[in-house]
DNA sequence: AAAACGGGGGC
DNA sequence: GCCCCAGTTTT
């Protein structure tokens, strides 16, 4: 059964085996720029792929990267940048948002904790997770469908609910491996153990695993 | 051609 | 809890 050594055993092999591994680019994103770019790149990324996300975030970044540059450009601008990651309109429209709220409000600056961040809009626990972890370096589980496929897989957690598996993992999980998870299960899940057939005879875990919910196994 | 994919919000 | 949002990728 799972326990707290056992998770860190396993995220152990997991970094092994993704060592060499180019990483995601939202992932990435905190340890290069400041949280307002991957908060933007996190409001991209929503119900899009990493790579979509990486050329339409490098792309508007090229042309505005500050609250107050990003508001002189009108939505149909911004549209047209970040195509074509999906929902782009309303994403365009969220970014202004979030921007103008950051500039009245917060002095150009991202807030730092969860209240403040989830009082923006198109901002949800995942993405103030990423902030949170990736921006900032505090301990918080960013929960996005990889990280909530993964470890229902592992049946060390076992629910359909994000939150549950936040509050689930929060239990297990000891605390200075919190901001490890995402960036791990993320290259993890987009190369070996990916929701459509998942590369489950490469995969260090496979004894262990429970196989939840995996479509085809090869 | 059709199904799968991925967060948040509004109801 | 259910459904919508709009595009790309995989089958």
């Amino acid at each position: 059964m799972w326990n707290d050594k056992k998770v860190v055993k396993v995220l152990e092999i997991l970094a092994d085996y993704t060592a060499s591994w180019n990483r995601p680019y939202v992932e990435r994103v905190g340890e290069k720029r400041d949280p307002f770019q991957l908060l933007i790149a996190c409001i991209l990324s929503l119900r899009t792929k990493d790579e979509v996300t990486a050329r339409a975030a490098r792309n508007l970044f090229s042309q505005a990267s500050t609250p107050a540059s990003l508001l002189t450009l009108d939505e149909k601008k911004i549209a047209q940048l970040i195509y074509p990651v999906g929902f782009y309109r309303k994403k365009a429209r969220t970014i202004r948002d979030i921007s103008l709220i950051l500039l009245k409000k917060y002095n150009s600056r991202v807030p730092d904790n969860w209240e403040g961040l989830l009082s923006f809009p198109g901002v949800g626990r995942k993405t103030a997770a990423l902030v949170l972890s990736q921006g900032y370096g505090k301990p918080a589980i960013c929960v996005d469908t990889h990280v909530h496929r993964i470890t229902n897989r592992w049946g060390l957690v076992k629910t359909k609910n994000p939150e549950e598996t936040e509050k689930a993992l929060m239990e297990i999980v000891p605390a200075d491996y919190w901001q490890k998870i995402n960036p791990l299960l993320v290259i993890f899940g987009q190369r070996t153990c990916k929701p459509i057939s998942p590369f489950c005879s490469a995969c260090p875990l496979r004894k262990d695993c429970q196989k939840v919910g995996v479509t085809i196994h090869r």
